[in-house]
This record gives structure tokens, sequence and C-alpha cells, in this order.
RNA sequence: GCUCGCUUAGCUCAGUUGGUAGAGCGCACGCUUCACACGCGUGAUGUCGCAGGUUCGAGUCCUGCAGCGAGCACCA
């Protein structure tokens, strides 16, 4: 068999995947065991317009390792794949399109638009969707969906029928947040706070009647709403201001009165105490307003212009240059106080960074209290979701939940779910499932539909229980909702894992999903967010072609929940793990003639070698490690533990203790039993690291002799034969032998020291030395005499001796191993006294520390009289074995006295 | 302002109920040892941010402080 020395994960990359893609072994339906469990997971759908970054690939190698772990365990698993038609963000990228060809959407009119919307789409969306093919996604492509698919279109339009019959949605004026720039509604979730150095401007008002020698000085950081001012308000209990509550002040530039009013709101440490009072234009002032019955004064516009309400002198200017001016006018009537730098913070669109104008405006909103009600109910009395990290995600989210505003879900765009609503020339509504529907109950089929459309997180909010099926009762929403786990980033907490909780829970009643799991945050090497506009972002596809997609991946599943800095030297080594699980394959494979998969391992255990007993304990440990850490999301874990079994346990010692053996020149029984069960053991390794490196285990597994149906889970009886459908080793307890262990430690130990020897003492690596051990303990004896031919083998000696007694020339090297043993290489002619009984020294000294510990924590009445009594005889022993090491070590050193 | 997180070897990070400080990379020395130089062997490296406290015993629990970071509220 010709294997290459090195391992090319392109070759099996590409290979594998469209074969378990085309033989349909991602969805469910493979699983023919009719009691299995179920496992589900929702893919947090990517917008189409999106490229995949190191977040996506972070989150579907956690989603595909769950999946594929269950899968093998028997479990009747979907992992649903799909996009979001992200409103917002793909309106602007075909406009910008469009701008190429000196277009606007308006020129095109809606319904062209929409045409050339999905054609965008279909041609040029959905590359993440081929991305994650590449990670080795084990999605249910026959279930990918899209949130403007007509069935999740006809789940929106249910549930805002619903919602809007029950009173939750409901049409009506509000302070929205507008974008002048997409000239749309957002959410309060939609706008980003930045702080900003800006200028807090001091202007004075003159109170009314007077001779204009009072004034009232207001603060504020937008002059130009002035003009739109209806009140100054003052904190009632602000003695300054007492005489004037009630009073009028004559608004400057506009010559209207305005009145004093008294509120709690203000503060009267900030500032001067007084505030300018514009309802139209702040929400803090609308609130106010509403509280006062104040007039609503609107001065800017849609486009951050100045309305006519703001008088002629200032109609038609940009906000700003408003501000300027009114500014200037200020400051020449004298009316300007001062002006004082002031950093403050300033809502920016999420989308395009523009100043957001908040304006009243009449909008469709959701009322989210009712919709609460019940997450925080399952919160508080379940703890469900359950969060992880649990801290402090699980408090974020219901705080969330305690305190919510209305939800604004219309956006004054093309592209997005149309609002279900219509109405008729005398301007009644009608909120229905169809135009049909509308037309049917307003009696008449002149109605014109709402032009709006819906948030876009709006159809997300469903996601879980519209892709399958809601709101029809189909057999996927009974089977596979609530769904297992959803794994996403921390910034979407609020935006959507808290709304499909709460839209999930209201119409089925039940939780969207178990487990919530948050993601850490990936960092460029210099702990800063990647970002398109800093342009340190890490393509996950250019790390593909450099390292493997499995390499890849065992750096992303080791991040788990915490933030960490992207390294690629992790991935190097990952890298160069899976080169070497390659090449111990291609050692037992270079040494597999007349042997097979599953063979080997004599029905008997008793009759098994040390050495086999050992391998088999350590892989079933690893097994039941490594499954208990994926249950309960420790990644990290699963992965060091998988990669010390296969690098320590199997390559350097299982492989080398079984050598001799495997590679011996004739072909015998033992020699095939032996390969039989290197390979046995490699299969079984071959499973526990499939979830984490599904291509190069899927690859290796394909070349093993003797891989046949018998491997596949019994749930995958007749499926094809593939690594994925395995069952995943359970880690049996009976396996596990501790006593194995221990004397295998014990040979491992003795080589190490030799090694070491060898290497203090500057012994060619060629030559070969005498081995001289010496064991009071019988049974430790005898570990080291049956395994004597392994032990020379190496550490490269010529000859073992073990005896009761360490029997060695007065020229020998030596160590004191744990048990009381010691071992020895003579070493007539090669050896510096001195340098030899400075290295014994050395090692007496640091023994000597440990014991003085020891000493000191035994000698503690309240230790012994406290501790619990294992701690304290664990202790004692340790100090028994020092002793006994020291004394060896000094009879050692006195031989070699001068 | 409120809430929370992080601070462990030169670097990136693990350390699950308190009980002798770990990994990978890097570094030093030696190896073309018949799977692998993306390898093998050996070795060096930490007063676990600072100061207190609880405890027989603290990287681990509590309090305070410092530096870095996150979220929420306010910002007239």
């Amino acid at each position: 068999m010709d294997i290459p020395k090195t391992y090319d994960p392109k070759q099996a990359e590409e290979r594998h995947y469209a074969n378990w893609e085309s033989q349909g072994c991602f969805a469910p339906e493979i699983n023919r065991d009719p009691q299995a469990p179920v496992y589900s997971i929702v893919i947090p759908p990517p917008n189409v317009t999106g490229s995949l970054h190191m977040g996506h690939a972070l989150q579907h190698t956690l989603m595909d390792v769950l999946t594929r772990f269950k899968r093998m365990s028997g479990y009747r698993t979907l992992w649903v794949p799909g996009e979001d038609h992200a409103g917002i963000s793909t309106q602007i990228v075909v406009e910008r399109e469009l701008k190429k060809e000196k277009l606007t959407r308006h020129d095109l009119g809606r319904e062209k638009f929409l045409e050339r919307v999905w054609q965008w789409r279909h041609e040029s969306g959905s590359r993440i969707m081929q991305q994650m093919r590449r990670e080795g996604a084990s999605v249910d492509w026959s279930r990918q969906r899209f949130t403007m698919d007509e069935g999740l279109s006809r789940a929106v339009r249910e549930f805002f029928v619903r919602c809007y019959e029950e009173g939750i949605i409901y049409h009506g004026e509000g302070m929205i947040n507008w974008c002048p720039k997409d000239q749309t509604a957002l959410s309060d979730l939609e706008v980003d706070k930045e702080s900003q150095a800006g200028k807090l401007y001091y202007l004075q008002y003159p109170v009314s009647g007077g001779d204009g020698d009072r004034r009232v000085t207001v603060a504020t950081t937008r002059p130009e709403t002035m003009l739109g001012d209806t009140a100054v308000a003052v904190n009632p209990k602000d003695e300054r201001y007492q005489d004037l509550v009630g009073a009028a002040l004559v608004l400057p530039l506009t010559g209207r009165e305005i009145p004093i009013v008294a509120d709690d709101f203000v503060d009267p440490e900030f500032g001067t105490g007084a505030v300018k009072v514009t309802p139209a234009h702040d929400p803090n002032d609308y609130a106010l307003g509403l509280r006062h019955e104040l007039p609503l004064v609107k001065v800017i516009d849609q486009h951050a212009r100045m309305t006519a309400d703001a008088g002629s002198e200032f109609e038609g200017l940009d906000r700003y240059e408003a501000r300027e001016r009114v500014v200037a006018k200020f400051e020449e009537l004298g009316l300007l106080e001062k002006v004082v730098d002031y950093e403050f913070s300033i809502s920016k669109c999420g989308r395009c960074r523009t100043v957001i104008e908040p304006l009243i405006s009449l909008q469709w909103f959701c009322k989210q209290g009712e919709l609460a009600r019940r997450p925080l109910e399952l919160m508080r009395e379940r703890h469900e979701p359950r969060f992880v990290p649990e801290n402090p995600y699980e408090k974020v989210y219901t705080n969330w939940l305690e305190n919510l505003h209305d939800w604004t879900l219309s956006r004054q765009l093309w592209w997005g779910h149309r609002i279900p609503a219509w109405y008729d020339k005398e301007g009644n509504t009608y909120v229905a499932r169809s135009i049909e529907e509308a037309r049917e109950r307003a009696g008449t089929s002149e109605l014109t539909q709402d032009p709006d459309v819906l948030d876009t997180w709006f159809s997300s909010a469903l996601w879980p229980i519209s892709t399958l099926g809601w709101p029809d009762e189909t057999p996927d929403l009974d089977t596979f909702y609530p769904t297992s786990v959803l794994i996403t980033a921390r910034d979407i907490i609020f935006l959507w894992v808290s709304r499909m909780m709460m839209t999930g829970m209201k119409f089925t009643g039940e939780k969207a999903f178990d487990d919530v799991f948050i993601t850490g945050t990936i960092f460029d090497k210099h702990g800063q967010r990647m970002s398109k506009s800093k342009n340190n972002g890490v393509d996950p596809l250019e790390i593909f072609d450099k390292y493997g997609v499995d390499a890849t991946r065992l750096v992303l599943a080791s991040i788990e929940t915490t933030d960490t800095r992207w390294n690629e030297n992790q991935v190097e080594s990952y890298r160069n793990f899976a080169n070497k699980i390659w090449n111990a394959a291609r050692f037992c494979l270079m040494n597999s003639e007349g042997a097979q998969v599953g063979g080997g391992f004599d029905e008997d255990r008793a009759k098994w070698a040390l050495h086999d007993r050992w391998i088999v304990s350590r892989l079933n440990r690893t097994a039941r490690v490594v499954g208990e850490a994926i249950e309960k999301y420790q990644f990290h874990l699963a992965v060091q533990t998988l990669y010390h079994f296969f690098w320590d346990d199997f390559c350097d010692w299982y492989i080398e203790l079984s050598k001799s053996e495997v590679t011996a020149v004739d072909a015998s029984p033992a020699r095939d039993a032996a390969r039989s069960r290197v390979l046995t053991v490699l299969e079984q390794a071959l499973r526990l690291l499939h979830p984490f490196m599904p291509f190069i285990t899927e690859e290796l597994w394909q070349m093993l002799p003797g891989i046949n149906e018998q491997l596949l889970h019994p749930a995958y009886a007749g499926a094809p034969l593939t690594i994925m459908l395995a069952a995943y080793p359970q880690g049996q307890e009976a396996l596990i032998d501790e006593e194995a262990e221990r004397e295998v430690q014990s040979i491992i130990e003795l080589v190490s020291r030799v090694r070491n020897i060898r290497s203090e003492m500057n012994i060619k690596p060629g030559e070969a030395v005498p081995v001289v051990v010496g064991a009071a303990d019988a049974k430790l004896r005898a570990v080291f005499e049956s395994g004597a031919s392994q032990i020379a083998r190496l550490v490269r000696a010529s000859s073992i001796s073990v005896s009761e007694n360490l029997d060695a020339p007065r020229a020998s090297a030596r160590a004191v191993l744990a048990g009381g043993a010691e071992v020895a290489v003579p070493l007539e002619g090669l050896i510096d006294f001195a340098v030899e009984r400075e290295r014994l020294r050395k090692e007496q000294e640091k023994l000597g520390k440990e014991a003085e510990r020891l000493e000191g924590q035994l000698a503690n009445e309240n230790f012994v009289a406290r501790a619990p009594a294992e701690k304290v005889a664990e202790l004692r022993q340790r100090l028994a074995d020092i002793g006994q090491r020291t004394t060896a070590l000094r009879e050692n050193m006195e031989a070699f006295a001068e």
C-alpha cells in the first residue's frame, strides 16, 4: 500500500462531503430506530448577503461536533440550515448594484426591484451555504429554509394576524428611530450608541412679560431643536425656579410663548437644572410632553432637514446647518451664554452609521410585556433555557425581558415581508392572512396594502417553529421542537434569542430550545475585534486552505466560551496533529497484512498482555471523559483529552510497545493478532475524533481492512458504510483497568529515567547500554521482567537484568523510581563521577525540599486533626516514598565517594 | 451610575466540588532510530495582578484596590 508521508487535507475534503450528502447521511431519516432519542439544532440563519467569517466557522464547528456526536450515539439528529433575507442589508446591496447602472429602486418600481433582488439572491446570495459544505457541516440540506420562503412567509402573516387580534400588535403614532439615509424606522436594537466629543450650548430664554432681563438658561447638545421647543422643564423641588413654574418664556427666534413645567425627570444637578423640551424630536421629551399635554412642533423632517414649522429662515436647511445658524442667531441676540466641550453619546444607524433622528411617526408596534411573561416564568421556575455560560447571560436575558419597550415593527423598505394590513377608502384597517381574506372582511376589493415591510428580526423570531412547519402541526414540529440547543454569539441575545423564546412560547407553549450556548469572540492577534472596516478579519477559507478544515475545527472547538485572540500557531500545531494521526494510521496500514479491524483481542481478558489491557483502559477512559465533556459543552477538555490520548498514549507508547510484534518479519498468528489489535484501537480512536475531525477520520477509516456494517450504530443498519454512522465509543467501566494503568506507568517511568540518564551522560543515541533494575516489590519486578524486551527496545539497552536488590557496578549512573525500585546504567570508563554526584545531589535537594514541606504539614496538629483521614494518609505515604528514595540516593552517592 | 467578566511560563490559553501549578507554540541540547523532521529524545522557565480575610490548607472562596474589557441605564 502506497500512502504519502504527509497528509493532504484538500484531497480528503473534496471527496467525502459529496458522498455523505448524496447518500442522505445528514437527514434524520437515516436513523431507522423508532425509539431513537431526538436531537435537533436550527442554525442561526446567516444573512444572504454574507460571506463566511470566523464567528460563523466557530459556531458551525460547535454545532457540527454536537450533531455528529449525537448522530453517532444513535440519536435521530437534525441540524436545519438556512438563511435570513436580511432586509436592509440586502436591499442596500442591490441598490448599490443599480447605482452602477445609474438607477435607483424608484426608477424600477417596487415590483421590478423585488424581481431584481430575487435574481440577486439566486445568483450571488447563499455563498455561506456553499462554504458550509467546505466546513463539513452535517446539516440536512433537504430541510434548508429561507426566511422569505412561502412557508415561512405564511408563518409570519399568521403570527402577525393573531397578535393583532389579541391587541399585541397595533398601529399608531410613536417616537421612533429614523435613519435619514436609509429612509426607514429602526428598532432600538438596530441603533448603536456611540460616544462622541461635542459641545454643550447654554441658551437663554427670556421670561415672558418682563423687560427681557430675567432669563432662564437651558443647556443642549442640539440647539437646532429649540425651534420645536414647547416647554422648559425644571425639577419641582428646585428652589431656583420655584417662582417660575407655571410662568411662560418667550422662545427666541420664534416669538412663541412656552410654559415652564415641573417634572421629576429633571436632574437639578445637571447643567442649569432647566431643560428645554422638544417633544417631537427626543424620546425623553416626548414622554414628558405626554405627561404635561404639551403640543408637538415638528421642525425636522425625514431627510433631517428643517420643516416649514421651523420658520422660513430655517426651512430646508440640513440639521447641522440649522444648528450653526441657530447658534449664530443666539450669539447675535446676546442669548448665547456659553459653549463648553462635552462628550456625549449619540445614536447611529447600526447599518450605515448615519446619526439617527428621533421622529414621531405612524408605525406598527408590538407590545412586548405579554410575550415576555411566559419566558420569564420559565426562567424563574425552572431555570430554562439553560445558558452556557450561565454567568452573565442568564441575568442579561432576564433583565432584558423585564424591561421591554414596544418593538417598532414596520420598515419603510421594499425587501421583506409586507405587512399584512389593508386599508379601504374610508381608512379602515383590515389585518388578514391574505388579500382575499381582507377583501371578504372589508366587503370590497378596493383595498390598498400597507406599503411597509416588517423588521427582518420578526421572521427570525419565528425561525425555530417556522422552519419546522408552524403554523401547521407537522411531524417535524412534533418531533424536533423544542430544539436541543442554540449556539450563537452574544450580540444577538436580545435581537434574536429572547424573541425566539417569546414567540415560541406564545404559540406552542414550549420553549424554543433547552440550552443556549454563547460562544466567545475571536479577536485579531492584537486583541481588536475583527471587522470589515478595519480589514483585520481572518478569512476561515484561507486558513482551511493552508492548514486543513479539521485542524481549524480543533482550534475553534477549543475556544469554547472565552474571548480569544486569533493565533495561527495553534492551527499549525493541530495541522501537525492531523499529520500525526495520518502517520500513525500509515504505520498500522503498512503493517496490516493478515490483520483486520475488530480482531486480535482474545475473549478472555485475563490472557491479554499488559500493554493491551492498558491501551484498552486508556481508550475507554478517554471515551468516557470525551463523551461527558461534549455533553457539558466542554469542548476544550474533549479536544485536549483526545489529543493526548492519541499522541501520547497511542503513538508514543502503545505503538512503540507493540512494535516488535507488529513488525515481526515472519507472518504468524501472533503477528496477525498484534496487528489487528493496533488496528482495532486505531479504529476506535478515529471514531472518537470524528465529530471534531470529520475528514481525516473518514479518509483513514475507509482504508482500514475489515470495515463492515457491524461497526455502524444499530440505528443505522443497512446504511452506507461511513464513520459518521459508526457507534460512538461509550467508555465501558469494565474495561478501565487501574492496575494496568499503574503498571504501565511504572514502565514509562523506568524508560524515561533511563533516557534521561542517556541524555545527561551524553551517551550516543546508537550505542546500546546494559540496564540493571532492582525492585524489592515482587509484583513490580514481574512487570519489569515481562516487559524487558519492550523496555530494552525503548531505551536501546543491550541487556536488562531485574533483581530484588540493585546489583550494579560502582561506575553506574543511577535513578530511583516510585515504589522503591532503582535503575542503574553501568558506564565503566564513560562516567564522570563528579558530574554524576552533582546530578544526584540536585535530585536529592529536590526531594529534600518536598520532604520538608510534607513534614511541616504533618507536624501541624491542626492539619492532622482536621483534614480528612485519607488526605493525611496520602501525605504520609508520599513522605515514606520520598524517604525511601532519599535513602537510595544517599547510598548511590556514597558509592561515588572518593 | 448599575451589573458582570478577565488578570496564571516569553506568546496564546487550560486549570470542573479548596489538598503537591498544566498544554501548545517558542527556547536550549542531542538525534536522517526501519509511521511521522508537520518528527523523536532530554531539559529550562511561573512569589497564579496587588493588599487583606476565611481555612489545618487558597490560582480556586470572601472583601477592598489597580489595569483591561463587556453589557445596561443616563447623558437636557
